[in-house]
Parts: structure tokens; sequence; C-alpha cells
DNA sequence: CCATGTTTGATATTCGATTTATTTGTCCGA
DNA sequence: TCGGACAAATAAATCGAATATCAAACATGG
């Protein structure tokens, strides 16, 4: 079988733009690592691998640029972003304070809709962590993942700045990337029920102090892991060739 | 005269790609004003103004719709981003929230160097405000946006968040397109070059609190001056015609 | 043999033309 | 007159081919 052979396949979403449909596709992709860090991204590979001619390609290169996901290389092309354990802190400790904002002001004038949608995500977070605890059963990482965005998404949900909400989902997009990156074992979500527990908890009691610390110390768990985690293990950040020289 | 007719002449800056100098070129012009809020960006029009076929362009615009510059209608094209009080109220909270995080932790860890950048940046902005403050003068607007961005760029330079000093970078960017479009007059500017003084003064002092107040306090100040003058005053805001239906 | 200039092959970028989608206009029937 | 269906015109999206750029291999003179 020769290199990565083909992209996620998306639903179809008839009547939908290539460019929009390209972006999708490549950026779910480079977020689960179908496109590795440092990876090139020739137009030409990416023309059979996708199925459509490089201006649609290229635009969404270029969408993808101005997110950090993808680097442009003046007239050398394009490569997926690198990823580094100091970046990943950097992005962890930027969308933790951010989070932070959005978290109390969600909590100052949230309502019952409100509530209701963080008793709701909660509800589906505690399955998602369940079943992905369960070793023997098959993975569900994607839905663990969905469930986890749609967690703190909700958390948040009441907060009424477009843009602080916009700035702070571009962070946890980021952050998925990173964790899917590295989390290879289980062992690392062992806390992650009990955290999203009392996160939810702390929210609904409206203990704005004691939410946002537990929010920033959950967020610091992941990045904890693979720190111990670093002692001799194979390099997932490192690009695994192929990179722009 | 026909319409809009040509749209910021950019240094040339050989053998740039076309689309980075599109990307530049309009969304220096959508910052400026001259492609104003809602208008319709036709690709066929575009290709006049700036002199090159619909693929740059194209990459252009949606590298700008990431940043919120421009919004892309599915098979209908493109057009700049609206604007409205309610957002810029919205964008001015965010910013004014994330500002403070990256002050801080800048006069946190800043060291000498970077309290000659503070002291540098202050220097220019008191002669930029100076010299807008002299009505009989020549306007110097885009010499005192440009010092105005780079003092408070200055401040928070220490900051060692790379995610931090880029998102606040962008809504600092967005900041300054509303700002130009709201203020005609220069009634507004009296009170900067005060506040400007102000602020790096608590910075050098490191007196964390008050200069994030400060700052705050300066970030609202553009907006309050905008929603005292909205009393029947000319819409700004409000497209100027040939939006898309 | 090294430094420097030149060719060359690979590939990124861009354009003109085509395809596809949407909007506008027109005609007919109720 | 009002809708609705069809047709023409307009504009967006896309493609394949042509052009421009880069890095590396090669050649040339010191």
């Amino acid at each position: 079988m020769s290199d990565t052979l083909h992209g996620t396949a998306a639903r179809p979403q008839a009547s939908e733009s290539l460019a929009e449909s390209a972006y999708k596709r490549l950026r779910e992709d480079i977020i689960r690592g179908v496109r590795y860090a440092g990876e090139r991204l020739r137009i030409e590979k990416l023309k059979g691998i996708y199925g459509m001619g490089p201006t649609p390609l290229r635009e969404a290169l270029q969408r993808l640029s101005s997110e950090q996901f993808v680097e442009v290389h003046e007239n050398r092309g394009f490569t997926v972003a690198p990823m580094d354990l100091a970046d990943f802190g950097d992005l962890n400790f930027a969308r933790a304070e951010i989070e932070q904002i959005a978290l109390r002001r969600a909590m100052r004038i949230g309502d019952g809709d409100w509530e209701a949608r963080v008793v709701a995500a909660s509800y589906v977070m505690a399955k998602a962590d369940a079943r992905l605890a369960d070793i023997d059963g098959p993975r569900h990482d994607d839905d663990w993942e969905k469930a986890n965005a749609a967690f703190h998404s909700a958390m948040v949900s009441a907060c009424d700045s477009r843009w602080l909400l916009m700035t702070r989902g571009r962070l946890q997009d980021m952050c998925e990337r990173y964790r899917r990156a590295s989390l290879h074992t289980t062992s690392g979500h062992r806390s992650t029920a009990q955290e999203h527990t009392q996160i939810s908890e702390a929210v609904l009691a409206r203990d704005v102090d004691r939410a946002c610390a537990l929010t920033a110390a959950h967020f610091t768990v992941t990045l904890n892991i693979l720190l111990e985690e670093r002692t001799g293990h194979d390099p997932v950040f490192a690009p695994r060739g192929g990179e722009l020289k």
C-alpha cells in the first residue's frame, strides 16, 4: 500500500462548493492525524486523494493556514503545521485563560436553558467517559472527542460574546489536534470522568472560582500526562519524513 | 468617475506570490475602509482593480473569510464583513479581556529590553497623538494608527505566549477597522494622548491592576464616543449599496 | 579543489476557458 | 393581477494548460 492513500470520506452534502468540502475534509484529517505534522501537502497528490482540481484545494489550504493548521511556504507549497510540546503548553495556557473569561461570563448570565444544556452535555460526556474507560469494549475516540468538545462548549454557551466564543472555539479545536496526537494510551483518561463531573457540578452550583480552577486544572492534565510519558517514548510530535527540507 | 476605482497600491515586494499580495492589499483596503462594509467583492471587478486572475483573488478572500474580514456566500460570492455597533461592543469586550491577560503576563516577566520597547513606543505614540491634536496641520491617520498599534503591541510584547499574542493581534486589527470607520471627528482623540501616557506610566511602574484598568477603559472610549455621536449622524456602519441581496 | 554561475528538472502558481449554479426576465394559466 | 414554470443572462466555481519559481545538479574559471 502506497504512502497515505486517502483522506476521510466526508458526507457529500449536496451543492456545497468543492473548496468548502476540501476545507472541511483537510481540517478533519489534520485534527485527526490522518495528515501528520510536517507532512508536505503537494497539490498534485491532494488532487488524487480528494478528487478535485488545484483551485479548491489551494483555497482550502489558504484558509487552513489562517487557522494555523497549515503552513504556507511562499512558492514552495504547503505543509501541515508542526507540533511540539512547547507550543502545546503555550496553546494550553492561552486556552485556559480565555476559557475562564467565557466561563465566568456564562455562569453570571446563564439561564435555565443554559443549565439544561450543561446537564445534557454532562450526561453525554459521562457516558462517553465510561465507554472509554472500558478497556475491553471497542474504542470510541471520535465519540469521546465529540462529547468532550460539546461538553466544554456547553459550559460557556451562555456567554454572550460572539468573539470570545469564536476565539475559544479555535483554541479548542487546535487542542483537540494535540490531544489526539498525544494520547495513545487510555491511562490518561482515568481521571477525566471525575473531572468532568466536578466541573459541571461547580458550574451548576454557580461556584465561579471553583469551576474556573477545575477547568484550568483539567486542561493541564493532558499536557502533564504527555510530559510524564515523555520519558523515551516514540516521537509522536516529530514529522515522520516527507517534510519540507 | 466610476464606482470604486482602485485599491491601495502596495509596495511591490518582488517574488511574492500574487495570492499573498492580494491578501495584503485586500486586508489593508478593508481595514482602511477603501472596501466598505457589505460591499460585494465580485471576482470580475477585483480582477480589474488588482490586476490578476481569479485564482489568487479567491485564495486571498478565503483567507480573509477565516479572519472575519470577508463573508463567503456559498456559490454566491464574497462580501466585505458587515459592521454594526453591537458587534463592535462585543469585539471590544473580548479584546479588553484578552489584552489584560497578555498585559499581566508581560508585566510580570518583562525585562529591560521590554521596558525599552515600551518607552520607545510611548515616545512615538505621544508624537502621533500631538500631531493628530493639531487641527491645522495635515491629517496623519495612518501614522497615528500605526503608532497606536505599535504602542499596544509593545506593552504586551514581553508576554511569552505566542497564541495569546496572535489572538490579541487579530482582535486589535479588527478593532482598527471599526475605529477607522467610526471616528470621522478629531474630537474623540482629545483624551487619548493622556490615556496613552497614563498607561505606559502604570506599565513601567509595574502597577498591574492600574495598567489593566486603564487599558480596559481606554478601549471603551472609542466605543463610547461612537455611542454618543450616534444621535442622528450619518450611518457609517450601514452598507452604502451594492450589498448582497 | 573550491567558489561561483548556469542549466535543468520538479513543482508551485497563475491564467483563460469551461462548467455549473443562481438570478432575472418572460410568458402563460388561473 | 398574481404565481409558477421555463428560458436566458449573469456570475461563481472549477479545470487543464501555460508560466514562473526554486533547489539541486552541473559546469566553468580562478
